[in-house]
DNA sequence: GTTGGTAAACAGACCGGTCGGTCTAGTAGA
DNA sequence: TCTACTAGACCGACCGGTCTGTTTACCAAC
């Protein structure tokens, strides 16, 4: 049960326990374990659908926009706007995503594929345009990956954290910044 | 016993479990709980003490420039260069840190700030100097420790690695062109 | 130098709770 | 009556943490 999924979000892979997800689900361990081969094989299978659907959403977003130059900073809005919306989402495909252990990590590393890929074919598509220098799309895909986790982290992890749309417009402006060729500008 | 850092590094906080611990310390758990009070305040004192470490590591390995344009870059050059020597740190301070739960990650969360108020301080210097454009020093240190966590969380995570120190320059020189006032170059 | 006393440090058996996962007994629909 | 599915009691392993000693280090008194 999908609905369940909020506990993986609130407590993490290992605190959240079978028997709350059932509870929660208003389901019982007999159906759980019909339905799925074990916690580990669920937990991967959500987490597989979470990061499709947004992949999914992400593209939907950009598809009607054909200028690379402008798709990108689309896309970016389009990540920040939907984490800001759905916490739930966030805490899952970036915070507890990580730290389970080698081996759940290493499971997990597809996902991370899923949206650095996205990132990457963007990029390509500037690059071929020749409006972005042409630098390594693979590596820069990951680091806008993880400057992009990291600011959604630390909106997910703080106090009394400020919306995160707001860092929007710099956060896309600074990693476009990066990238694009000399004599143009990002914006 | 520090020296039993290693098991949170291979397994992960849950999958570390006390009694190996022990045993890989070739101590006893009555030893164990005469020096901590817990298993949670031995992990975040252990990372603490090793992010402190890291730290200074790093501060030493600027210190002699005084060049803020010249700093930044060795820096980064010097996280990277710790880190591929020293994966059990990497595993530990980048890996293991997040998705412990919401609990345990609000309590990590100072050591990010640490790596983070470092980049940030060099910014900092570097936009007083006019090395750089007057950015938001506070995100792009988030930006930057984002990127290079990412890139080395890959590093550690992916089967057949390549040397992280091969992706050092791109990397250096895809950060760094980010911010540089235009007109200068970096590197 | 030996004794005795004290406290820090260590050893490891043990406990109690927790939690994936199983098993048997159902129930609903065809 | 057969199959798909649900229920929830139960099990056994695991694991933090505790408890009861035992050892070691140090020091004072004789």
């Amino acid at each position: 049960m999908d609905a369940a999924a909020s506990l993986f979000a609130r407590r993490g892979y290992y605190n959240a326990n079978v028997d709350e997800i059932i509870q929660q689900s208003g389901t019982s361990k007999g159906s759980f374990y019909f339905h799925f081969p074990s916690k580990e094989q669920m937990a991967l299978g959500l987490v597989d659908q979470l990061s499709d659907k947004l992949v999914r959403r992400l593209e939907r977003s950009i598809e009607a926009e054909s200028d690379p130059l402008k798709r990108i900073p689309l896309a970016i809005d389009a990540v920040l706007l939907t984490f800001s919306r759905q916490r739930k989402l966030a805490q899952i495909l970036l915070v507890n995503i990580v730290g389970q252990g080698r081996s759940m990590d290493r499971k997990f590393l597809p996902i991370r594929d899923k949206f650095a890929g996205l990132i990457k074919r963007e990029l390509d598509r500037a690059v071929e345009s020749g409006d972005i220098r042409a630098v390594d799309t693979n590596l820069v895909s990951r680091l806008w990956l993880g400057s992009l986790s990291e600011v959604i982290l630390r909106w997910l992890l703080e106090d009394k954290p400020k919306p995160l749309m707001e860092s929007a417009p710099e956060v896309r402006d600074l990693l476009m910044n990066g990238i694009v060729a000399r004599g143009e500008e990002a914006g």
